[in-house]
DNA sequence: GTTTGTGAAGTATTTCACAGCC
DNA sequence: GGCTGTGAAATACTTCACAAAC
């Protein structure tokens, strides 16, 4: 209906969500590509290297541009460059994050996030013996010092680590602080505004969500409840 | 996708996937519920506390049969069993863990799994100076022994956390091996026969899908507000 | 009065299929 | 020959709305 955007389209259609987080997905295996030396893709090389079909790849792919040439497929190394920039990977994020327990530690060491553009750069808790200590080169911070860390160092995401009580609390202190984006590993689903986004990393929901597999194949049978 | 020639005629409706994956949320809901000691709660409450509209709950539930009373609404205690029921979660589940490293030991010390009824019963690791060592109660095996130990405890599922070169590789032993469900955290999206299920834990991914929203001035906030 | 369970209606997402291009 | 980009069709999912039940 509407006349085609020049060139560069912060489009009128809205994306939908589930386009956008399978984004990072393609991101990933074209990663994987350029580091095996291949130049050029299909969409439909590309989706049996991910278990998709070629007509999604390629209807997602449209939302944002026309990144292919006909009867050749998709430069490898433009179509990178492209989602990356799409998805703001072109720039360095820095991190904070909150809970340097167990699981906190482990964040801190994991050494995942830096060559993905992702900065941890400091790290917070409420633990007073935590408060001090030096963990993979990052000083913990006390919890009031939140606010203004935060502002200082130019964090705009967050990753929650505590336990489940304190998680909601943690969130509303992050949101007060002005970050847009939470990745939570404790076990509840934390409330937070629209403009705040939230992704939550549960392996025991995953594994409860498999279970239901796993049992026996007339376990789908409806079954009217008489209490 | 691979259309599934449906063998089974005997299920009317099959479930769909993303109704299972709600379910423990609901789980975990009601659960808090009742550690608060509320007996009875309407889809309405249920769909405050867990920010989804009612009638998608009643929807989801009513896949697997009637819960509720009308006018009433559902007995917590009642709906959580026949839901840990319908998953599975009646039972013990006993997990097999794959990679003792920094991540892995974090998993085998984390308590969350336990109290859900998913034991870890078994370690592994390729390399031969963690095989042997103790962790968190468990003796870590060498990985040639994992058909054999899986058998022998009686391993369903498992958790990968390896290295990405090595994971593709410990998923087909796994399969090899019958086990049903992998919860993987390796960074990368590993292949299995549609008779496995896979859940990957990507925090990066998470990250990745999350920069899009904070990138442009795509403050669209969309959501209206609880009804 | 309240609330469930559920067909029907309404959206969202995926897949098809083919014109156009290389 | 091969492959993309995309409207249209098909499918999947969510929400509506109301009869029945309490």
């Amino acid at each position: 209906m509407a006349a085609r955007p020049a060139q560069l389209a912060a489009d009128a259609t809205e994306v939908p969500e589930v386009v956008v987080s399978r984004l990072p997905q393609y991101v990933r295996a074209l990663t994987r590509l350029t580091q095996q030396g291949i130049t050029v893709v299909s969409s439909q090389q590309l989706g049996d290297l991910i278990q998709m079909t070629p007509a999604q790849i390629r209807k997602d792919l449209s939302y944002f541009g026309r990144f292919g040439k006909q009867g050749r497929g998709y430069s490898v190394k433009y179509l990178l460059g492209e989602l990356r920039r799409i998805l703001g990977l072109d720039q360095e994020w820095r991190v904070g994050l909150v809970g340097v327990g167990r699981l906190g530690r482990a964040i801190l060491s994991y050494p995942g996030f830096a060559p993905e553009g992702f900065k941890v750069v400091a790290a917070f808790d409420a633990d007073p013996r935590q408060v001090g200590q030096m963990v993979a080169g990052i000083m913990v911070q006390p919890m009031h010092r939140l606010g203004e860390v935060v502002h200082e160092l130019g964090v705009r995401i967050a990753i929650v680590a505590v336990p489940a009580s304190q998680a909601q609390e943690v969130v509303n202190r992050l949101v007060a602080c002005d970050v847009r984006a939470i990745v939570n590993y404790a076990p509840v689903s934390p409330q937070a505004p629209a403009h705040v986004r939230v992704r939550n990393i549960d392996p025991v929901m995953a594994l409860q969500s498999m279970t239901y597999y796993l049992t026996a194949p007339n376990s789908a049978a409806k079954q009217s409840a008489s209490r």
